[in-house]
DNA sequence: GTCTATACGCGGATAGAC
DNA sequence: GTCTATCCGCGTATAGAC
């Protein structure tokens, strides 16, 4: 399959109707649990209790379907952004943080399909508003400057919260305990005090 | 498909054949350019120039290919571990992070495939040697202690390591510039002195 | 160890009725 | 918006010859 262009996933949120809502929902579980890859169209359908013509009635490909899912998560890290930068210069980094620590643990599961998912990685990385959004976020973390050290650790940052979310190490804790960890541990890429 | 019991992927080695050996690498290859799920089995045959029949009379099925290639990985970062271990109680830690790092940058590409992968994960979040040798890794890293600040520690250093390789801030950054950095921060993350 | 040939189901996708 | 029915290709997997 060609999977659609990253532009798309750029571009305004469109009206979405309830029967969208449902499949991207249901798309975006089932993508967390088994990958771009490994979610068919039929698993979809039958998640929300539908025939795939239904579903094709909604969009015309399975890409679209991976556009609509990826435009939805990107729009959520957005939303922390926009709030980050309504809290003030000086409390802008901290803010950023909580915002993405907070994101990272509501969708637990999905994040080692939005971050490490193939499918989803190259549609995102030739995506110039994916790009914009991201810049948006690595500058809010660590500055203005881009020395190698600076993007390295926003880079670092980004994939341990990710990446921790999900580790088989922290399964067993729950989501406050997690919360409150990432965000102190958060602290020392940044170089915050404690 | 019913993808084996991550029980699978602890045993012991099997006598490993030149044929098995290019299944494998190819197979990694694959895997990480377009996940597990995005990877058939003919692509694997075109890769090494085989047809599908003749890997099949290697390997009974994807799903052992799949344990194969996880339990290959695997066994890089025992290698890791023993050398660390080789290396004195006293530079463990450090020596640790720098093998850590090693490894992560050899397989920059592949890095997401090993850590995001749901099938791959699945597999492996089962599989009692894994978790031995994960054990074994984080309490190289972060000491003795099981607490849960330590285990995020430890979650949030590996993630952080393997994420970062891929990491769009770190595409141009070549491999010197990126094993520093990793190691650097890494020291900081785990108030190692400079 | 590798090949050709083949079985069988599932995946994506479309047409047309309700 | 949803359905039934259908198309076609590819995926996994097997049998048997060389």
């Amino acid at each position: 399959m060609a999977y659609a262009s990253g532009a798309a996933i750029g571009q305004a949120v469109a009206s979405i109707t309830p029967a969208k809502a449902r499949i991207v929902s249901a798309a975006a579980g089932l993508f967390a649990e088994h990958g771009v890859g490994g979610t068919s169209l039929q698993m979809i359908a039958d998640a929300i209790g539908v025939t795939k013509a239904a579903v094709y009635h909604q969009y015309k490909s399975k890409d679209e379907i991976v556009v609509a899912v990826a435009r939805a998560e990107l729009a959520r890290v957005e939303t922390v952004l926009d709030a980050a930068a309504a809290s003030g210069p000086e409390q802008a980094r901290a803010a950023l943080l909580t915002g993405m620590v907070d994101l990272a643990i509501e969708r637990r599961r999905m994040e080692s399909t939005l971050t490490g998912d193939p499918v989803l990685n190259r549609a995102f990385s030739v995506d110039e508003h994916f790009r914009q959004v991201m810049d948006r976020l690595y500058r809010g973390l660590v500055g203005q400057d881009s020395t190698a050290e600076a993007r390295m650790a926003a880079a670092m940052l980004t994939a341990a919260i990710g990446g921790a979310v999900m580790h088989p190490l922290a399964q067993d804790l729950n989501d406050d305990v997690l919360r409150s960890q990432l965000v102190r541990l958060g602290r020392r890429f940044l170089e915050l005090p404690d």
